[in-house]
DNA sequence: GTAAAAAATATGAAATTTCATATAAAATGA
DNA sequence: TCATTTTATATGAAATTTCATATTTTTTAC
């Protein structure tokens, strides 16, 4: 039927991305767990590392996870102590989700583990890869991403 | 605490890589899903477009995804009418997953779906962008797999 | 050849996730 | 202003996913 009858999956973009991240990601999500996080709240936690307060929609997107979860995940955060729910002065639709100050202890610890995480991984390619890798995938999502808006 | 307090997420490597699989696969998954498969059936059909008769066990690795989900996952295409299980001569453990002429053809379609919506997606980069991420995914993947398998 | 370990798949039960939709507040527009 | 639409979050119910473990077959080590 087809003239290139070569394997399909292996070298498939979106195959190649999922397995990436997957790979990469591995390692920590395991030691994640150990922590006694799920993934989604180590992406919470993260989130709001770097911006206290954000609402349920952005930890969401940001999170790449649907909204409904999302309220749930913080509903178990919160019962747990590490962030606390706190409505919007000025428009009261909006949920703002901020850290305890355990939260902020538990976020600044994991952050720094990811950090380490990250250098051991870079540290494994070659210095070329290493070094382009990032500003690589930068240039990548933000073309994706305008792709998408544009293709709604 | 830190001296750098700048932000994390946006360009942490475990996040890029996450969200540029996210943002890369949306619309296609969106396709997928009009045409009546979920992500991971898809998955499987791509693997067995590649080669018949995979094992579940091969089938939930290269799908990404746990062994009993993929169990699961096969139970539902079987019934659709999609694959069929033959037990494997000289290996009874094993579970050999066949296309069927209907999975065939829906997975020939829908390959052929993918790797047009992958031109689409790369055009959409710049050229040398385009020229050198799936070769730079592949060694990063390449690298990532050896670093875990010496880590397990 | 046999016991123990390993490998491949399946499955029950609990937990999570999704989907559609409810609820409530704010913005829009006539 | 009032009705309509949009935005933000929550929630019930169904479906899926996970986790631990059972079952079956094969391999390994003695």
């Amino acid at each position: 039927m087809t003239l290139t009858p070569e394997k399909f999956v292996s070298s498939y973009l979106l195959y190649l991305l999922a397995a990436s991240s997957e790979a990469a990601s591995h390692q920590f999500h395991l030691r994640v767990r150990e922590l006694g996080l799920r993934v989604p709240e180590w992406r919470v936690l993260a989130c709001l590392y770097d911006q206290d307060g954000l609402m349920i929609t952005q930890l969401a997107k940001y999170s790449l996870l649907e909204q409904s979860r999302m309220t749930r995940i913080v509903d178990q955060m919160e019962k747990r102590g590490l962030v606390v729910r706190k409505s919007d002065k000025g428009d009261g639709r909006r949920v703002r989700v901020h850290l305890t100050d355990a939260g902020q202890k538990l976020s600044s610890e994991v952050v720094e583990e990811a950090r380490e995480h990250e250098r051991t991984l870079l540290s494994a390619l070659n210095q070329s890869d290493a070094d382009r890798i990032k500003p690589s995938l930068e240039r990548l999502l933000a073309s994706l991403n305008s792709w998408n808006s544009a293709n709604e």
